[in-house]
DNA sequence: GAGTGGTCTAGACCACTCA
DNA sequence: GAGTGGTCTAGACCACTCC
């Protein structure tokens, strides 16, 4: 059961994304939209504020809801879409490689990032990810082998994710993320196609599940210039 | 005036980080903080929401309000906080240098990215950010010559946005950040302290203000070894 | 002053967790 | 079944913009 407000922010965002509102517009005000969608104020302040959230339109009290320019930038699929989400958004070619995968103690830098102990067992998966035939992305991997029991090789060139929600029911709620860049060492020149380059750009995250355990500690190496990341931020008043 | 809700997460978020509760801990329920704050379930959910978007706390159905790990990843001070604010926090000696000062006819990216028209006028800022003695970050800003008539080398050197913001009255408000690697080109090679280094992070920026009209975009280039991003993201149920 | 969004309330019902 | 958070409502008052 989808809730009314989310109903009315897809139906807004969708008229947006069509064009029926362009950039500088105002939306109908709040009390036009408790007639149109037969809801009340507050229903209605939930739908908007989604639409706030996601960087579609900027309120001003005492005028109205503005229209923003989505194509201003292209837009945040912020966050947490897995690398299969991704690239096939993009339409390219895509491929993974299993370099690694095994049960094992965690290492202190791991046993703290994760809050497990070092008789625990974590999963080690090593991934490369191929784009158009080059291998762009390290992916380190280290999950709680409580949460994910069974983990094979061919989940792992498919989607841990979608085996963790689809087969194992996990819901992965909220994930952390530090991005910053180091040298290229020689796993990244084993590993990926880095000829010729000497930076690699770091995403690390701590990704967590609906009931706020620590699920998953990742630490995913991009080839600098296939990296980029969008991102949308509000100052609260 | 503050609104109820506003200081009512402030005030949580206050016991929080002062440790009155710990990770993991459930806060009292939203009718128990209802009594404590002498206020309706709305408003408390309201205080809750902004602990929620602020990584603080997380809320599960039927069980309660989690407190989250702080310090699992040291925090978001996310998005809109400028380089004076941040080396202060920092508590590095800083310094401002300003190459370029300048009233100019934008060109026809900039003319593109700002919504001008060629014969409209930006002040186009170029500054180099020093920290500890070195030159790390390269600003290039251009900004709508309307909204700003007037700006000195003083100005630039300090922090255009609280002239903006204290003599100006200009309440910015929200911004689209694109983040991403480039090669160092003789630009950077001139004014920032790049010895060694092949490549540098581009942090584009378009700063828009309250009423939602665009009023800055920066470039922002920082040295790979100095920078660092953090983000927060949350799924959508 | 009319119209807009911002805040706050009291009460209702539902979905979920846990014993 | 008791207790939790999630949704929704109808109505009130306030702050702001614009004419």
């Amino acid at each position: 059961m989808v809730s009314k407000f989310y109903q009315i922010y897809i139906e807004i965002a969708e008229e947006i994304q069509k064009g029926h509102f362009q950039p500088g517009d105002t939306l109908p005000s709040e009390s036009e939209l408790c007639e149109r969608f037969a809801a009340s104020r507050e229903t209605i302040r939930k739908a908007l504020n989604l639409l706030v959230q996601n960087g579609l339109i900027h309120k001003i009290q005492g005028k109205g809801s503005i229209v923003l320019d989505i194509n201003k930038f292209n837009f945040p699929f912020g966050g947490l879409v897995s690398f299969k989400e991704v690239s096939q958004k993009m339409g390219r070619k895509s491929r993974t490689i299993v370099h690694d995968l095994g049960l094992l103690h965690p290492n202190a830098y791991i046993s703290k990032q994760l809050g497990m102990k070092p008789k625990d067992y974590v999963w080690k998966v090593t991934r490369t990810r191929e784009i158009n035939e080059e291998k762009i992305i390290l992916d380190k991997d280290y999950i709680n082998s409580k949460l994910v029991p069974a983990l094979t090789k061919e989940i792992c060139e498919n989607s841990i994710y979608e085996y963790m929600e689809n087969e194992l029911g996990l819901k992965i709620s909220f994930a952390k993320k530090e991005i910053y860049v180091e040298d290229l060492n020689d796993e990244d020149r084993a590993f990926l196609d880095v000829e010729g380059f000497v930076n690699i750009v770091v995403v690390k995250s701590l990704v967590y599940l609906d009931d706020a355990t620590l699920m998953q500690y990742t630490e995913s190496r991009h080839r600098p210039d296939k990296f980029r990341f969008t991102d949308f931020a509000r100052r609260h008043n």
